[in-house]
DNA sequence: AGCGCTTGCGAAAGCGCTTACGTAGCCTAG
DNA sequence: CTAGGCTACGTAAGCGCTTTCGCAAGCGCT
């Protein structure tokens, strides 16, 4: 690791401004106890010096950190990369660092990062990604996170309900409705569902939607086959196939995310299945992708973008009452992957 | 901003263990000068503790940063999502943090960036994504990265081999003559390209190789229509429209991404022109949903994944003899959407 | 026995900031 | 004209670590 070399520190701005230290940081950090001329000129001086403050020190001299640890499954998932931009947007904004970690979907290794950043004592967590049914990880976590929200710790999560603390959330379950209204509408009646990985609240909440759809128009959860691999492409494939080969009556796919979807539509090419001629598919997402897809994919879309951007506004706004929620709208984006059931 | 309560704190460790904060800073820090015996004690109750250092207090100290800076024009974008997928995996490993920024593919704000971190003291600098052509921008980044080297700092680059740093370079102007060369073999003659935005290097290069490959089959540069908009599938979409306006007999295009392809093939099927029948469409990248695009998309495939891991493992290694390159090797990948020229 | 050397450890000095706390100078009120 | 209260600023004490330096103990050698 380097050793960085001697840089303008605040003892320059504040020699070449000819005050004291704490007047210059007073300055600089916009509180008052400075009368407003020489604010002026330190700022003024600051800037044509290019002055840029050590975080680090500045951290530990105030014990308030400026960044922000984003807790994400995937970075090179796009639905995750959609959410960090607009993480990253309000960042930039606001002169916050953004320091990225990966949970691999897996609770345990969640909970680590979600320790670890803690530990480091950044200011303002935020969590991306469907919770999960394990009820240790969501009780210790659940812990961890309160612990740190008390020693005033900001913490946001995205697309979950879980972990008592405030949160941008879809509808997920009004979303999977929604999917299955639509094909039903379309008169199918053997759907099948290509459902994500086991654990996951999302795919819960989902498939609840859609077989609670289903069920309002006389099918059965037990006639709906349901299979779970995981929330990937190659996921979406396996399901696909499985489907396939166990029910082969099926004439709809709901995939409950759009990497999903997008194995499905290729298991189905590479099975010269014409879509939606004699499959209709759905996902959930709308992924930039999802629109320019041949075919183009019928999805759920959520706004990732500015759930990223909602979720560190929450965050960074003081909480009054603590576990907000801040609900996300979703529209179902009707394309061409889904058309009439076929005769 | 938060200010994290009281802590357990090294003192903690050390206190637990009946030595000194020196000694136990040591032993953690895997320096010698400590006796096995105590060294394992410490760990082992640092490890039960759960004690985790305070990074800030960390870098302060030593002067060392375990933070790596990533900038990249843009994460939503799956060619810079994928790199930082890499980037993180390596990180993981290492333990070390993943800070990340936004360019916005602006030379300025890239500019701004760099300088940003490095003010910071971050440990470690990876910039991905193309370099412009812009020389001002290229001086005053190569001056700011050199004296941040000169002062221990570690930079790497990925996909341009400016700035007088270690670099992970594809070789675009290869992959282009690539596309080129596959092209001419279809017996395509007229050809034109769609290229990103003007002034950055990668661009350039591509171009470069592509015109290459056609002036050696004798068609002449001024014979190849290019036009130029910008990286994305906006842009993409853009292009080709100008291109079936101005140059209607055009059977194959090149986009000098795959982001523009998918732009391309939008547009295409807008118009009802059938891929790879009446237009034959190439990328490069090979970003995921390259494959899963219909038609499949013919590209250049780059390990945008490794070019992340190299590119910091790079930066890890002490560096020899400066500016060290790591080609990436590229791939054609020859799918659905190019065909024979229409007679 | 005395010398230098190594080894293992503690004391203490910062790293560059923020922020009590203290203290001038000035204003207003009694 | 003085007591009390502001305002504007400086002094200095840390934040939690790393690292230099010094010291004591143990070693082999003459």
């Amino acid at each position: 690791m380097p050793r960085p070399g001697p840089r303008l520190r605040l003892a320059d701005v504040a020699e070449r401004a000819g005050v004291s230290l704490a007047t210059a940081s007073r300055a600089l950090a916009g509180r008052d106890g400075v009368s407003q001329e020489v604010a002026d000129r330190i700022r003024q001086i600051s800037a044509d010096l290019g002055y840029v403050a050590n975080p680090y020190a500045r951290t530990l001299a105030g014990g308030t950190s400026a960044t922000v640890g984003l807790v994400v499954h995937q970075v090179d998932d796009p639905y995750f990369s959609e959410i960090a931009g607009g993480v990253i947007q309000v960042a930039d904004e606001q002169n916050l660092l953004v320091q990225i970690c990966h949970s691999g979907r897996d609770p345990g290794h969640e909970l680590r990062q979600i320790r670890h950043l803690i530990a480091q004592q950044v200011g303002i967590i935020i969590i991306a990604g469907s919770g999960y049914t394990d009820a240790v990880f969501e009780s210790e976590a659940r812990a961890a996170l309160a612990a740190y929200i008390g020693t005033g710790g900001r913490v946001a999560v995205i697309g979950r309900h879980s972990l008592g603390v405030d949160a941008v959330l879809p509808d997920n379950e009004a979303g999977g409705k929604a999917l299955g209204v639509h094909l039903l509408g379309l008169g199918h009646r053997r759907i099948a569902v290509a459902a994500g990985t086991a654990g996951l609240t999302t795919v819960a909440d989902r498939q609840a939607g859609v077989l609670a759809a289903l069920a309002k128009a006389g099918i059965a959860a037990g006639d709906v086959p349901v299979v779970h691999t995981d929330f990937t492409r190659d996921g979406g494939r396996a399901a696909a196939e499985r489907i396939l080969a166990d029910h082969p009556a099926t004439t709809a796919i709901i995939a409950l995310n759009d990497a999903m979807a997008i194995g499905v539509l290729s298991a189905l090419r590479a099975r010269g299945i014409p879509v939606p001629d004699r499959m209709s598919v759905v996902g959930f997402d709308d992924v930039s992708v999802a629109a320019d897809l041949a075919p183009s994919l019928t999805t759920v879309r959520l706004p990732m973008t500015t759930m990223g951007r909602t979720a560190l506004d929450l965050a960074l706004k003081p909480a009054a009452a603590r576990p907000r929620r801040r609900a996300t709208g979703h529209t179902l984006m009707v394309r061409d992957s889904t058309g009439p059931a076929p005769a």
